[in-house]
DNA sequence: CCATGCGCTGAC
DNA sequence: GTCAGCGCATGG
């Protein structure tokens, strides 16, 4: 398959379909049915119920509306003329040292200039230990594993486009009465308070989406700022980004059920096979490991994984072309494309396919899962001021030999 | 109920 | 730097 992503007419919001209501049975695995695990609260002025924790009913999502999102606005692309400017000002204060252009993916060095991050990479492996503009000496660590300025980013994306307003809709009239007790932040109870925020429970949960939500956090599930949860938004911690929905789980790195899908991923440099590029990358699936002695993880694989729980509910999103969403960890070291710091949400993704393989610690198998990025908004890490556009698939070396792989069969879960 | 989970901290 | 091991949330 040269091309995986069907043609979508432009400017067709592609965003946050839920799944339908009953899935069909393909895997042979019975239904589940959503509304079982989650009921819509009452209005504000019914009387409250202490659980379950999040409203779960299904309604019909609102069709997103992205800075990107409509042809109307597309056309309106060329009368950018008034940023001219800064756009200009951005080139010459900005540029590549290497090649002097707008620099992509940027990078910059201690000494305050930047490179694309593949002309940086050009520059190291032609033996350059200096910066190209005022010679001063460029980190080991940064020649090494140069991560990239999502500041500098931000500016020339902001300097590219002329932000429209975004048009809010309504925003949620319910949220979980349950949420109401808690504080702003993450606490400690008094049992747990001598390990301080390790053993620290969630704050409010401040957006207004299913826990099994799938595919990006709308301005109209944001009732606390009604802008929804943004590409490139960054949290302190697990806990911060759970509270904002973008990756539930305190600990786990999936969130999903088996017979439902998966809604979101961590990328945090865990599993030694995970590999990243960006655009798409090869995620790990869990288990396999001994956490025997009260452990939470473990860096030693002990047994093979299967497609069980959540590398089960991975599987099902691939099949389905369920979107995922994903957030980054500072903890992935091995990554340019990884935050500085904290936990950052980079849009949704789909799965493309899965299989397994000997991990690389050699001795068991590992569920594999290529991450396929579709989504509405420019990732942290581009300039560009558009969204992904169909791609080909990347060629994945370790899958030559393979033959035990699933793909993606049905048409993406997108509006 | 029990098992699992790509966190987090203080203590070396 | 390494390490143990806790509450908590979730799935089954």
């Amino acid at each position: 398959m040269a091309c995986a992503w069907p043609a979508l007419p432009r400017g067709t919001p592609r965003a946050s379909r839920s799944p339908p209501l009953s899935p069909t049975p393909r895997t042979g695995a019975a239904p589940r049915t959503p509304t079982a695990l989650a009921t819509l609260l009452p209005p504000p002025s019914a009387p409250s119920r202490p659980t379950p924790p999040f409203p779960t009913k299904r309604r019909a999502r609102r069709r997103q509306k992205l800075l990107v999102g409509s042809a109307a606005e597309d056309e309106n692309e060329n009368d950018a003329a008034g940023n001219d400017d800064v756009l200009d000002i951005i080139g010459k204060t900005f540029s590549c040292v290497f090649c002097m252009k707008l620099p992509d993916r940027p990078v910059t060095t201690p000494c305050g200039h930047n490179f694309c991050l593949k002309c940086f990479e050009k520059w190291i492996h032609s033996g350059k230990k200096t910066c190209g503009t005022c010679c001063a000496e460029i980190p080991p660590k940064m020649a090494q594993l140069p991560r990239i300025n999502s500041a500098l980013v931000e500016a020339i994306r902001a300097a590219k486009v002329s932000r429209k307003a975004i048009s809010t809709g309504s925003s949620a009239q319910y949220h979980y009465i349950w949420n109401n007790d808690r504080p702003n932040k993450a606490y400690t109870t008094e049992r747990a308070k001598r390990a301080g925020n390790a053993n620290a429970s969630s704050g409010q949960i401040f957006v207004t989406i299913a826990p099994d939500h799938f595919g990006p956090i709308l301005a109209e599930n944001d009732p606390h700022r009604n802008i929804g949860v943004r590409v490139g938004e960054t949290w302190e911690d697990r806990l911060q980004c759970r509270q904002w929905g973008a990756h539930f789980p305190h600990i786990a790195g999936i969130a999903g059920q088996a017979t439902y899908g998966a809604q979101s991923v961590a990328l945090f440099g865990g599993y030694q096979d995970d590999e990243d590029h960006g655009e798409w990358f090869l995620y790990t699936g869990s288990g396999g490991r001994d956490l025997s002695g009260n452990k939470r993880t473990n860096k030693e694989q002990a047994f093979d994984q299967d497609f069980m729980k959540l590398n089960a509910a991975l599987r099902l999103s691939c099949l389905r072309g369920y979107p995922v969403r994903v957030v980054w960890s500072h903890k992935e070291k091995r990554s340019s494309h990884a935050p500085e710091s904290g936990v950052r949400y980079d849009g949704v993704y789909r799965i493309e396919r899965r299989w397994r393989k000997i991990g690389i610690q050699g001795k068991f198998k590992v569920c594999r899962y290529l991450f396929v990025r579709c989504d509405n908004e420019p990732a942290p890490w581009t300039s560009d001021d558009h969204g992904d556009r169909p791609r080909p698939l990347p060629n994945i070396a370790e899958l030559q030999d393979e033959t035990d792989i699933t793909e993606r069969n049905e048409r993406p879960s997108w509006d």
